[in-house]
DNA sequence: TGATTCTCTGAACAGTGTTCAGTAAGATCG
DNA sequence: CGATCTTACTGAACACTGTTCAGAGAATCA
């Protein structure tokens, strides 16, 4: 009586096909360019289908994204085990999280940068469970901010105030970067360490000064 | 033969009747909502008649933002014009962004946050003129960074580099307050003021902590 | 009055997300 | 085996979207 079972697996099969077929469509053409007809036509099944694995677009678009958030959490833990000074542990994480986004510009803008009247049309489990994923990163920053503090590396203050006034800023180098190609920013990596630099700084940290060749500040 | 002049006057205001109420809708409903279709109804014309006057959605929605863009340089301009010292008057004009962005969230979101690829579909001479309002801002923050160098209340450096820094940190914390209204964040003025505190600080400002008591920094 | 110019319209095209009655195949039961 | 039931899937439709274009109709000019 494994027919329910093989049935199981035929249907999660499906829905990783889907899955697959959208992840690569949105990489590569971003939000408005997935649509369910392409989608069904790539996977050849009728568009209708698509429904009866996911509740609308915002639910299958939202599991990608969720899915890519717990490979930016694997790649923070990644850093934060290499057991580097405080302050140079935070830097390489703010510095990940930016380069989080700019190699995954479509998944960075649908999860960051577009009004929550578009997310917002997700289920509430889902919305829960992308949200839980994205904590679990807001997390991980706000412990490194809290390891900073106590090794005396950056001034002690309220650490959730200090989490979302960082990543806000953060936020701002990664979305600008991401969404403003046509802008004529200055050779990207200067930028970005200048960032790095100054958010730090903001932080009260008595910085070192790690290059200051490479960086005209 | 006054008769042109009157066509031409005629042609103006219903132009300016299209913008009127597509600003509106756009104000109180954000981009999508704003169809050819609704402002057509709302004006009682044909949706085809909006198209001798605006080349396509994109242009009517960038004449909109570049007139609300004039009214930001407005707002600098008269916080300029106060005489304030270098250091109070930079911090000012931050703060008067931020406010600018809380104040029209739509018309933020549509020039700051959306990805170019819905922006550019501009005519090369419409994307010019609202690049241009865009510039302007952007160069009175110069201008404001070079004073305070000049004054010696922040750090000396690459204006080009320090400007752009310190837009993509403001633009981080304005379009996070914007977009995602959902997020927990603490007290906005608190959050708000803090930002503002650790942007000048990382642009190397002995800061005189203007509010100590109000800021649990 | 007839020709011309200009504004505006209605219908259509091609696309979107989404719903739902209905089909058809597979598994189960008598 | 044959009838029933379950399930997966489909096709057509609905209500939208932005956009185009041939043509109607009125105002102006000669």
């Amino acid at each position: 009586m494994g027919v329910t079972e093989r049935r199981a697996r035929e249907k999660e099969e499906l829905r990783q096909g889907i899955l697959a077929a959208a992840t690569e469509m949105f990489a590569n053409e971003g939000y408005e360019s997935v649509s369910i007809r392409k989608i069904a036509d790539r996977i050849e099944y009728a568009p209708s289908t698509i429904y009866l694995y996911f509740k609308d677009k915002a639910e299958l678009i939202g599991t990608i994204c969720e899915e890519n958030f717990r490979l930016l959490n694997k790649a923070l833990d990644a850093l934060i085990g290499q057991g580097l000074p405080p302050l140079e542990m935070l830097r390489s994480c703010l510095r990940a999280y930016i380069q989080f986004g700019l190699e995954h510009p479509n998944h960075y803008i649908v999860t960051f940068c577009l009004p929550d009247a578009k997310t917002h049309e997700l289920t509430p489990e889902e919305a829960a469970r992308v949200l839980n994923e994205g904590l679990c990163t807001f997390a991980r920053l706000s412990r490194g901010l809290s390891e900073c503090m106590d090794a005396g590396v950056i001034s002690r203050a309220n650490v959730e105030l200090t989490a979302q006034s960082t990543w806000m800023m953060l936020h701002g180098v990664t979305s600008l970067l991401v969404t403003k190609s046509a802008f004529p920013f200055i050779d990207k990596a200067i930028l970005i360490e200048a960032c790095l630099e100054r958010i730090l700084l903001g932080l009260g940290a008595k910085i070192s000064l790690t290059h200051p060749a490479e960086l005209p500040l």
